[in-house]
DNA sequence: CCCGGGGAACCGAACGGTCGGTCGACGCGG
DNA sequence: CCGCGTCGACCGACCGTTCGGTTCCCCGGG
């Protein structure tokens, strides 16, 4: 089911305001635009949760008071609602790539799944909170919805190559991509940009739920 | 398990008047023990959330008024900590069993891995509940130390098995160990109780996760 | 047999506090 | 002097929790 993504449900708002700083060259201030906010926003609701999170929370790690923090942003839940998206945006975005659309089903599941690690960990806090998304108002639903789209695709490549004798005889396609996925979304849980990776996080995953850990008899 | 077996939670019904008969054998028996109420509390939280749950969601799913329900338990943040105190028992009782103890180190680990699925199976609340909490509260910050020490023990014994050669060459220890945790901990995700699983969920695990999914050479 | 004390279960109402969000005013650079 | 960014004060709703009081059943004394 790759369900073409829809609209999200903009309750009430404004469009996005792009605010730029004062002056071309001369902001004197550490203005805050909407992207740099929502940076802000996105890294409190994942230390803390998005609903023990607080309004003030916020504004606090930005540097501002409530009123100025509203002032940029239309409200939580639009916040919430430009976080996921932009989570979204990344993950269909390598479904439309070249290379997850041609080749065996097998070529096309390790692409996806190489690209999908970069992008968790080029947009963790982004990724890490549609991960965690419960599905209590409208906007998470609509992410839910999307999510669960995005996994469905994955799970027909595997059933693909089930089919095409490409992977191990006695495999599961729907239990094998839930596992997948599920090995894939939990670097989230331990990986932070900046560590030294021993060698190549997205290879060295391909291997793992390729290989295994069981050296070949 | 402790919880009284003859009455599933009722749901909201019109007239909660119906008292319960009192045991015939003269044993008095409240309509609502603490475990069945944990329990009921425990699937409201993975419903919606800790935090996104309020004292009234509790109550009104268990039948009673919040006033009630406060007459059995002593209050939120106790129901969340005896839910993560089952878990973390479950998980940690693994660990002392004879097969985790004895063996070579990935004998112990498969066995390990193949009773951590049968125990996240069997307390699929209290585990999903355990691997959603984010430390904003001290008992939620005892609760990812005792979790952290579990992952920790495989972490070693992954390692253990890398130094003794007993997985394939390349395997990097503390990153298999991560996603081997991932992997296991990710049923959670999808895993429903009375689904009929073709096989045993715990033995298609340890076989994905041990030969992966590359049919062998 | 009846009666009444005691306690468990239950409830409505309200407490102090925090939530997301609003409003009017002020300082200041253009 | 105009408008943008900022701010303190404030709002209604809801939070977890408490309290006073009522109902129901068991049980011992007459």
């Amino acid at each position: 089911m790759t369900a073409a993504p829809s609209e999200p449900p903009l309750p009430s708002g404004p469009s996005p305001r792009t605010r730029r700083a004062r002056g071309a060259a001369g902001a004197r201030r550490p203005v805050y635009d909407a992207s740099s906010l929502l940076a802000v926003a996105v890294q409190e609701f994942n230390a803390r949760g998005y609903d023990a999170t607080s309004m003030e929370d916020l504004s606090r790690a930005a540097g501002i008071t409530k009123s100025s923090f509203y002032h940029h942003v239309s409200g939580k839940e639009e916040l919430l609602r430009a976080a996921l998206s932009r989570a979204l945006d990344g993950l269909f975005g390598i479904l439309e790539e070249r290379a997850a659309q041609q080749g065996t089903a097998l070529e096309r599941l390790r692409h996806i799944i190489f690209r999908q690690v970069e992008v968790l960990s080029s947009e963790l806090p982004y990724v890490t909170l549609l991960l965690r998304v419960r599905g209590n108002t409208e906007t998470e639903r609509w992410a839910l919805a999307r999510r669960r789209a995005f996994d469905a695709s994955i799970a027909s490549l595997v059933a693909e190559a089930v089919a095409d004798g490409e992977v191990r005889a006695g495999v599961e396609p729907s239990l094998a991509a839930r596992l997948l996925s599920g090995t894939v979304n939990s670097i989230i849980e331990w990986y932070r940009p900046g560590r030294p990776g021993s060698g190549s996080l997205p290879g060295e995953v391909v291997r793992m739920v390729s290989e295994g850990i069981i050296p070949p008899a």
